[in-house]
DNA sequence: CTTATCGCTTGCGATTCGCAAGTGTTTATG
DNA sequence: CATAAACACTTGCGAATCGCAAGCGATAAG
């Protein structure tokens, strides 16, 4: 199950982007890592939409390979393994919360306005403080 | 050619998202549209990464009933259609733009760091111009 | 020593993909 | 007016990818 490993189509930075997680799952497992703090296959596996398990896997490798998630043993228990994100992860925070915040925009989500509005107003901070935890969660820095 | 009509996987607004353009040709399309002022079939068909014409009139067809796109026929040529954004499709720049700095912040790309530093310096400013520019020429409000 | 848990891998049928060729409608040309 | 070209798709087809269910190997718990 791979695909999309061969040269790049063309040298647009949102190409790029969409060679990476251009597809309908990399970004939710992204999601679950960066905005829900999920470290475990089984906590990712689980997640609200339902996702493969041989799916999971394949978008976990590619994260590896690409350099967006880190993939170690757990020390206490040796059948787990945590994935934590890169620096290049956390560095999509923003891309994510804007599409956060146009998802929210066009549909009507309880706690949709609220967010809105703390991120209009405050979305430098909101961002630098959010990075700084996943960062500090992360071990990075 | 057909997918993801059927009813959303969760409420998560990134689930909404990617059930819109978590592929690897949505985006690409509506950058063509957004950042690059094409608007007739034959202008996004040759696209610089080669999209196929199936699946350019199936991105066009779901986006148009999406909302992002509307089709209408040209005035001057009744062979020709364009396909105009909506404000939905309008809104959607911040996240490209963000998309776009990421890109070009994780691959060496020539007039990166230039368009970064505006980038950084005078987002609000860019990004409004820029919306202002598509809705001039896209005949919205 | 047996069973349970975790992180995958495998098999399979269905969907989606890229590519090439063809179709219908409208415009330009002789 | 007849013919050819341009435009916007549509169709066919083989290959890749998908979701789903089941299985497998390693480690931990009882």
């Amino acid at each position: 199950m791979n695909r999309a490993e061969g040269p790049p189509r063309s040298d647009c930075p949102i190409s790029f982007a969409l060679e990476i997680f251009g597809d309908r799952w990399t970004l939710i497992v992204l999601r679950d890592i960066l905005l829900r703090g999920r470290k475990r296959y089984k906590e990712l596996a689980d997640c609200d939409e339902g996702i493969a398990t041989n799916v999971l896997a394949d978008r976990l490798k590619r994260l590896e390979r690409r350099g967006l998630v880190r993939k170690e043993r757990s020390a206490e228990d040796a059948r787990q393994f945590t994935y934590q994100p890169t620096e290049m992860a956390v560095s999509l925070l923003p891309m994510l919360l804007e599409m956060t915040v146009w998802g929210l925009r066009n549909t009507d989500t309880p706690g949709g306005p609220a967010f809105l509005q703390r991120f209009e107003t405050d979305r430098e901070t909101l961002i630098a403080e959010w990075q700084r935890d996943i960062r500090a969660k992360a071990g990075l820095k």
